[in-house]
DNA sequence: AAGCTCAGCAACCGCTCTGTA
DNA sequence: TTACAGAGCGGTTGCTGAGCT
């Protein structure tokens, strides 16, 4: 009945860590040269913690090439693009991140990123407008009506999603990672549902002062070049990175900078 | 100055994934 | 192929401190 615990509770230190436990954790991992088994290591260690606690003290805190401090203006505006092609994997988004960890981009998402994204009127899950009557945060703002560059990038998610949908009935596909899916998915019927939805103006776009100026094609080649050149897609990490650099390079993701606080305000 | 509210963050919980016997 | 153990991940909780009344 019910799941065995990680560990027997019993006697363990739950809360937050003091200097001394931390102390203990670093030097054992230190005289190791790594942690080995986090369910063995406490005792080995003298620590009153479970495995699973003393892995994440060091992995959200202790190790030496966690960068502290507060995020810098590119790293929330990475966050929030890595945000839009791979969701809530935190743990995605924090490797394409040096120094930082899954835990502190998830708290930056939840208190930072997730409300900014609301008021921008964009749903935090899926970055599409929310509708109109729940898309201001503060009434006495002036309305902003969502820009085209969103747009995109809610038809963009949408591909996405559909696509994971599909590809993830694939189980043949299950092993390939965000990128690898975002590569196959861009050669796809989606990706061409995508590319032509792109190369027909729309009149919102072409309206728009503002409009990105939606560079599918260009994009488009580039990716397909990534995944013809035989020497990147011999190695699959290089493939998964060099599309997911390709991606964050789309015009889309680049012309952000309706995210910056000014941005509530109507340049007209 | 005291009490209250809320945002930020560290840590926990439980589910899923992965490796192995 | 299956069962199990260990590790990893994402959601959630609860503590703390800053700001406000």
């Amino acid at each position: 009945m019910g799941r065995t615990p990680c560990c027997d509770k019993k006697g363990l230190k739950k809360g937050p860590w003091t200097t001394e436990e931390d102390e203990l954790l670093v030097n054992f991992i230190n005289k190791n040269g790594g942690h080995g088994s986090w369910r063995s290591l406490p005792k080995l260690a003298g620590l009153l913690r479970c495995g699973k606690s003393c892995r994440l003290r060091w992995t959200n805190y202790l190790r030496p090439d966690i960068k502290r401090g507060p995020f810098s203006a590119e790293e929330e505006k990475l966050v929030i693009q890595l945000h839009g092609i791979l969701g809530n994997r935190w743990a995605a988004i924090a490797s394409q991140m040096a120094g930082r960890t899954d835990n502190e981009i998830k708290n930056l998402w939840n208190t930072h990123l997730k409300k900014r994204l609301q008021c921008m009127g964009l749903d935090p899950l899926t970055h599409k407008p929310l509708s109109c009557s729940s898309s201001r945060c503060d009434p006495s703002k002036p309305h902003v009506s969502t820009p085209t560059t969103t747009r995109h990038m809610a038809q963009w998610e949408s591909a996405r999603l559909e696509a994971e949908a599909r590809l993830s009935k694939d189980t043949s596909l299950s092993h390939y990672s965000s990128s690898d899916l975002f590569l196959r998915l861009w050669n796809s019927q989606v990706g061409d549902s995508f590319r032509n939805m792109h190369t027909v103006s729309s009149p919102a776009s072409s309206s728009s002062a503002k409009c990105t100026t939606v560079a599918a094609p260009s994009f488009s080649e580039k990716l397909m070049a990534a995944s013809d050149d035989s020497s990147i897609s011999n190695d699959p990490e290089d493939s998964s990175d060099t599309a997911l650099q390709l991606l964050l390079d789309f015009p889309i993701y680049n012309d952000m900078n309706f995210l910056e606080p000014n941005s509530f305000i109507s340049p007209l």
